[in-house]
DNA sequence: ATGAAAGCGCTAACAT
DNA sequence: ATGTTAGCGCTTTCAT
């Protein structure tokens, strides 16, 4: 039971002109195409009268372009990406697009449903933070022609769009810290599926840097977390690996949520940061500055990400043969009292 | 450079049949319209062969419905709005809708654009946490008919869709906590602007129970920070009000970005909560608790929040003549350990 | 300087 | 049991 909005006929029968003559002048070829001054002006002002407004969906069909764009990530609701979609929201608007987003909990197949339905949409791209473990599908994304961005997470050997960050160098760097601060036992909890590239690499750097120094890293100072349980906040397996490892002194963390896992357990536990034991985590969100203690944080780009992923997909969507782009962003380290021993 | 796509056409042409044909079996009206069975069953075989997938940019033009709706808040990048958009997305995911959103910042003007734009494109309801001071704006969606559900902040006098929590009931309670506790002296920290609703009843049950007790509340006990310099992280303002209001035993705090401000702002000052003052504040989120101490707080409904919105607001879009829906839920309250004092 | 007409892909009323 | 056709609101080519 809309209120008719005014379409284009309106306007155009109102004045007595054609619906063409009207489009030209509101899509600004009105000098272009020739049309007097005074015709455009009588236009302009019934258009104001009738509060004409496009209607996009129209458009887009015709056009073949929404001017929308797809988000993708694990889940919404978790603070990274949470910012990142308000950031590639500022930089998506401000071009004219805006965005439709969903959250694949990581499920590979949601993942690839979802896709498709933003494809049925005809969002003109996405970005992507995929969670798949199977390139070919990305690939069909690329054979298709369809305009995507990964973020977050890449594939090896695969030729797109991506903007992620030096997940090897962050971990690495953030693991000798801990080394230079004496510490020799560390731990390392990270989320799975584990063939997601930055936990991948995140893994990789903290290994490199503990093999370096000949550390052996024991099997069990290395717990994997299921996103489910994650979500479910069942947390037992990190209750258990606090208590059957008592030795280490110091633990990285791959990701934000996990970190508030582990600091409720380590609470109930009664096990004191960093006099028990130092730690450090992934993402540098407003939860990380206020705990006691303060958290030390590989800090990630996250507007340069947006900004970046925002600028990158529109190009592509612009140009016919697009070349792929890829970025690869630092990190900073940023040290807080958690690692204070 | 998208490959092309199959359509109707394609599939009715490879077939030999009209596209009505196919459209009627694959929206399931095969018997209903009395096609025979091997009919559909090749339009269905070859839509598969063909990868067929409805355009539904078409749809939506033909039908005048998108089946997408939108979200209005604040900030995305808000916790609590983050967490209310994941559920949002559920809800709406399960009856086939997908959502589109956008952050106001709380400007007002910026609400009435972002609004046109969801309109533009055709958005078939949305549901939006309202910043306007101006319900002459919100009635004027209601004579278009447009279908919305505000959440969060309604407007008093204006009949219209809204899910809501019981703010004086709240903060009533929660001063009551804190009174029975034996504080008399009681800050309060909220935002500007003071018309949103929620922000308006939560001041008044702080009011109205320190009123109940007789107890003056000086003007300087009440600080409303600007959204803006909230989002700055300009925090001077709440430096000031601590260093001025020694004698203050507890505060309560409307906002779960402001506690975060209050927080670090608190740590520069070596006060501690809950040693030197009480702290009690809005919002179940993570970051509550694993602090050292944990905050205590109202916990909003946020499930039944987005669960209502989603289903009030899609009930609408069904009915011609929808009555409005009004739901006011309860919070409550969670004493942790920022006010064991 | 302006307009007619086609067409984007779909649905549905109305034939046959 | 199946097809013809119009039309959703817009842009754009080609006429005039």
């Amino acid at each position: 039971m809309i209120k008719k909005e005014s379409s284009l006929s309106d306007v155009a029968r109102q004045l007595g002109v054609s619906k063409t003559l009207v489009s030209f002048v509101l899509n600004n070829k009105g000098d272009e195409k020739g049309i007097s001054k005074e015709t455009q002006k009588k236009v302009r002002e019934k258009a104001i009268e009738l509060n004409y407004q496009p209607n996009q969906i129209a458009r887009g069909l015709r056009l073949g372009k929404t001017k929308t764009i797809g988000l993708l990530v694990a889940d919404i609701s978790n603070p990274f990406y949470a910012r990142i979609a308000r950031i590639i929201e500022f930089y998506a608007e401000q071009r004219g697009y805006k965005v439709m987003f969903c959250s694949s909990d990581e499920d590979e197949n949601r993942e690839k449903v979802l896709l498709q339905v933003f494809r049925d949409r005809q969002v003109d791209g996405a970005i992507i933070s995929s969670t798949s473990d199977n390139p070919e599908y990305i690939k069909s994304l690329i054979r298709d022609g369809f305009p995507f961005v990964l973020i977050d997470r890449y594939f090896e050997g695969v030729d797109c769009n991506y903007v992620v960050v030096d997940n090897y160098q962050a971990t690495y760097t953030s693991t000798n810290f801990l080394l230079n601060k004496g510490n020799k036992n560390i731990g390392f909890i990270t989320l799975s599926p584990s063939h997601i590239s930055s936990l991948h690499e995140r893994k990789a750097g903290y290994l490199g840097a503990m093999n370096e120094r000949k550390l052996k890293v024991r099997p069990e100072y290395i717990l994997e977390l299921d996103f489910s349980d994650v979500k479910k906040r069942n947390y037992q397996s990190v209750k258990n690996y606090f208590i059957n490892n008592k030795e280490l002194t110091a633990v990285f963390i791959t990701n934000n949520n996990l970190t508030v896992a582990v600091l409720k357990t380590l609470k109930e536990l009664n096990i004191n940061v960093p006099k028990d034991i130092a730690l450090m985590t992934f993402d540098d969100i407003d939860i990380f500055r206020i705990t006691t203690p303060s958290i030390s944080v590989v800090a990630q780009p996250v507007d340069e990400i947006g900004k970046h992923a925002v600028s990158i997909l529109l190009k592509s969507l612009e140009e016919v043969k697009p070349q792929f782009v890829n970025k690869i962003l630092q990190t900073k380290l940023i040290i807080r009292e958690s690692t204070n021993r």
